[in-house]
RNA sequence: GCGGAUGUAGCUCAGUUGGUUAGAGCGCUGGUUUGUGGUACCAGAUGUCGUGAGUUCGAAUCUCAUCAUCCGCCCCA
């Protein structure tokens, strides 16, 4: 039998967890900076509930199984979950509805690069009851941009779009019908050259004028206010349009009014997002120097979250943080601050066994004082001691030996500058806290 | 689901036109006289060369199959 994990799914060193732990607290802390209350749902759900809302791709993707007489389904993510949260308990929850929720999600794709079976999803969502604010848009944005900020991450950027902009062209140029499929080519446009881009659209049957214009709307570039105001002067009368136009005017100023600093949100016209139920508002990250980790954030407004569950109307808006990927691409790209391998302030190392007590006994007190300690029980040579508490990165070392035992005194040594000091048990407890 | 590549120590890889006991670096273990580390030096362990079959006097090297991994496409975090 030999070990090993299935493919797909991620296991770290205690190094690295460390790390993907404080980035996890962080988005959960920086979540709930923005009033967002906590939510857990079931790992498993029904299967008929998961595959409820899914189209033909995700349905491939989901792990199904029969345990007994009942079909069983994975998470692939915590969005359909949510909006069976909210229809089952939408008359004991009060509206709006802000809650986060951070954990796992399974697709069985084939994994590649950046492409997990099992990863970690960090979602936010704004639900309300028939209609939702658009304020709460350009929070998302504060949301996201708060997060980065605070993960100390390369460069990154927010590229937002609406979608009722694009729909709307589409429908003035008559050609509302082929809405789905255009939006994924859109979709693809930073990736493949223009004339298969232009290619494509002609195999869908649009006419030569009308990819022109398509292209050419989809490329206009510049500041936001630039975009924005090019948007304008096209003066397209449909209501979708307008409508989508006025709404990404909003967003920015608010996004404006929060203080968020420009260069982190550009428009970009071409950004759809493939999920066919996003309505309004849509979001993607990426980082300025690193485009090839692909959006490391993403999410975006939809108009009626738990229709197939009920008839009420529930709009909201949300993103997600892939954590497991952004970790990932990360931690190839050396990008992380790999390097303690205990969550312990300080190391006890009692010379030999005669002092043991002496250590047991401080390690209590310490501990009362919520300062994270361990003892080497481990009896060796003094520098193989010295070894261990190097390789796990503990900044201090508490040496117990004969000197100390008599004194009631406690050797401490600073690893990082080398400095060792003799403390009493108050001033020690100053200095580890 | 479709297409392309690769499998040699824990990791990254070398291995010449098939030729004796398969190598390096990093890591790991131990040592450089027994209360002070990160460096340096010395020594050591580790492989059915992914698996199975075939060709051959002889296979890590050639052929076939199989499994696994990686990279595109699709879709997405």
């Amino acid at each position: 039998m030999t070990a090993r994990t299935l493919q797909g799914f991620m296991e770290l060193l205690p190094q690295e967890q460390i790390v993907f732990n404080h980035m996890k607290s962080v988005i959960a802390h920086t979540y709930e900076l923005f009033g967002f209350a906590p939510l857990d749902t079931p790992v498993l759900e029904l299967a008929e509930v998961l595959l409820s809302k899914s189209g033909g791709e995700t349905e491939k993707q989901i792990y199904e199984f029969k345990k007994g007489d009942t079909d069983i389904a994975m998470r692939f993510d915590l969005t359909v979950p949510l909006a069976k949260y909210i229809a089952l308990y939408n008359n004991d929850l009060t509206f709006p509805f802000k809650r986060y929720q951070i954990g796992k999600v399974y697709r069985g794709e084939r994994p590649q690069k950046g492409r997990f079976r099992e990863f970690y999803q960090c979602d936010i969502d704004i639900i309300d009851r028939d209609e939702l604010n658009i304020v709460y848009d350009a929070e998302v944005l504060a949301v996201i941009y708060t997060v980065f900020s605070k993960l100390n991450l390369p460069k990154f950027k927010i590229y937002i779009n609406n979608r009722k902009l694009l729909g709307g062209f589409l429908q003035s140029l008559d050609i509302a019908d082929k809405t789905v499929e255009v939006l994924r080519l859109v979709d693809k446009i930073k990736k493949i050259p223009e004339e298969a881009f232009l290619g494509e659209l002609s195999d869908l049957g649009l006419a030569e004028d009308k990819k022109q214009k398509l292209l050419k709307f989809i490329k206009i570039n510049g500041l936001n206010n630039e975009i924005i105001t090019q948007l304008e002067n096209l003066h397209i009368e449909n209501e979708n349009f307008v409508a989508g136009l006025d709404e990404l005017k909003t967003v920015i100023a608010q996004a404006q009014n929060l203080g968020l600093p420009a260069e982190n949100i550009q428009i970009d016209l071409s950004i759809t997002r493939g999920l066919d139920y996003y309505t309004g508002t849509v979001y993607e990250t990426f980082f300025d120097d690193y485009p090839q980790f692909g959006s490391v954030c993403s999410g975006g407004r939809y108009d009626n979250l738990s229709s197939v569950f009920m008839d009420k109307k529930f709009p909201g808006v949300g993103i997600s943080i892939g954590l497991t990927r952004l970790f990932d691409q990360l931690r190839a790209n050396n990008l992380l601050p790999i390097k303690e391998l205990t969550p312990n302030k300080a190391l006890i190392i009692p010379q030999d066994d005669a002092f043991v007590n002496e250590a047991v006994n401080l390690a209590g007190k310490l501990r009362l004082q919520n300062i994270a300690v361990d003892v080497m029980y481990r009896q060796c040579k003094f520098k193989k001691k010295m070894e261990y508490a190097n390789k796990i990165g503990v900044p201090f070392l508490i040496i117990i030996g004969e000197e100390e035992a008599k004194s009631g005194m406690f050797a401490c040594k600073n690893m990082t500058s080398g400095e060792q000091k003799t403390l009493k048990l108050d001033e020690l407890i100053e200095t580890l806290k």
